[in-house]
DNA sequence: TTTTGTGAAGTTTTTCACAGCG
DNA sequence: CGCTGTGAAAAACTTCACAAAA
């Protein structure tokens, strides 16, 4: 597989949302030129991106919207369904697991664990909720590889040791607002509200 | 004011996360190094960093916590309370701004919108929530600088051109799964849930 | 003629390595 | 001696500019 850079990626998945669109509303074939318009990025970037995934345009024309659609969807696109499991069952993490994100072919959500007596043991959007202290056994026993992350931060580092050592999880996506320090092999994206608004502030405050 | 980069802006807001914690811990001094270890961040980047704004740390000995604390607070703290609204109150949109995030000095979250009429003339965690048809009246009236989008992609372009045409809108931070354009001047950040995810998918599967 | 694909140039960001100071 | 502060080197990423193809 190509080494492919992480802005790379990142841009990867606009051009895919955006074809996806375009499709929906028939357009046939775009130049590099509109879909750099339509996301803020310039149209070399645009073309130096597709390019290193082989020769998919063409001179003259642009990109057949269709083909490329399904061009960037086999280099996204996941080999299979991975299983997920959300720790913290708060407001923020049920909102995130019951959003369309989740909805979709590459994951499976197979259970919940939290500390709340009023959570544990229901379902929660569809889900069955187990306590925390029964996490490491159920990581193991339904193969739970993808661990999202919606605890306080001061629970953050402790989830994620725990669920390590269950042997398993090979990601990790947080939305807790603290940094999580993971053994090489585990990937941590994380999804920081606070830092986000953060920069606005900071960069709003300068203008 | 210095010019300073994005990476190390978002990488400011963490230094400070860190030292709040540390100081609660009572640690009363701290090395580059150990910054760095505890959020998986080069020593010398976190050095760098700090150095854009002066000489703040001791040779041979680190950086004094509570002091270094307050120094970024003063990089990074608004010198105002920002007026903040919503658009689009579903579960996530609630979830973000009852979320510890926008308890804040720093923001005042003063207005709802959404087309939904069971949450139209409503008080939704104690925020009163307006028709998407009052926003440009609303906004001008209340002097909304800042703009959290929560509402589904295809709504998310018309919400932002709405909005900006009130002509006191800032700063976006939008948690639609799309790219917004926005004028010069209005500044985005995008949380892109969808993003994390497709880019935590990417490298499980070229491991 | 139009628009891609791509080396080369440019810019930004990170890392190195060591002087300098407590 | 230990750890910061910082120029200089390296790496990563973006933009340019133009040859080549439709």
């Amino acid at each position: 597989m190509i080494k492919v850079a992480e802005p790379t990626v990142e841009r990867l998945v606009q051009y895919h949302r955006l074809l996806g669109r375009l499709q929906d509303e028939g357009q046939r074939v775009v130049s590099s030129q509109q879909v750099g318009d339509l996301l803020g990025i310039k149209a070399s970037q645009v073309r130096k991106d597709l390019s290193y995934f082989g020769e998919i345009g063409k001179r003259g024309v642009g990109y057949h919207v269709g083909r490329l659609y399904e061009h960037v969807l086999r280099i996204l696109g996941s080999p299979k369904t991975w299983r997920v499991a959300l720790v913290g069952a708060g407001n923020l993490g049920v909102a995130l697991i019951g959003h369309s994100v989740f909805k979709n072919q590459s994951f499976c959500v197979e259970a919940l664990f939290d500390i709340d007596p009023k959570k544990v043991g229901r379902e929660i959007a569809g889900v069955r909720c187990w306590h925390f202290d029964e996490m490491i056994d159920q990581l193991k026993e339904r193969e739970i590889e993808i661990l999202v992350l919606a605890v306080p931060a001061s629970a953050a580092q402790l989830c994620v040791d725990k669920a390590v050592s269950s042997g398993g999880i090979k990601g990790i996506l947080s939305f807790s607002p603290t940094t999580v320090i993971t053994p090489k092999g585990v990937l941590v994206y994380s999804v920081d509200v606070f830092a986000e608004l953060e920069k606005l502030l900071f960069y709003l405050k300068t203008e």
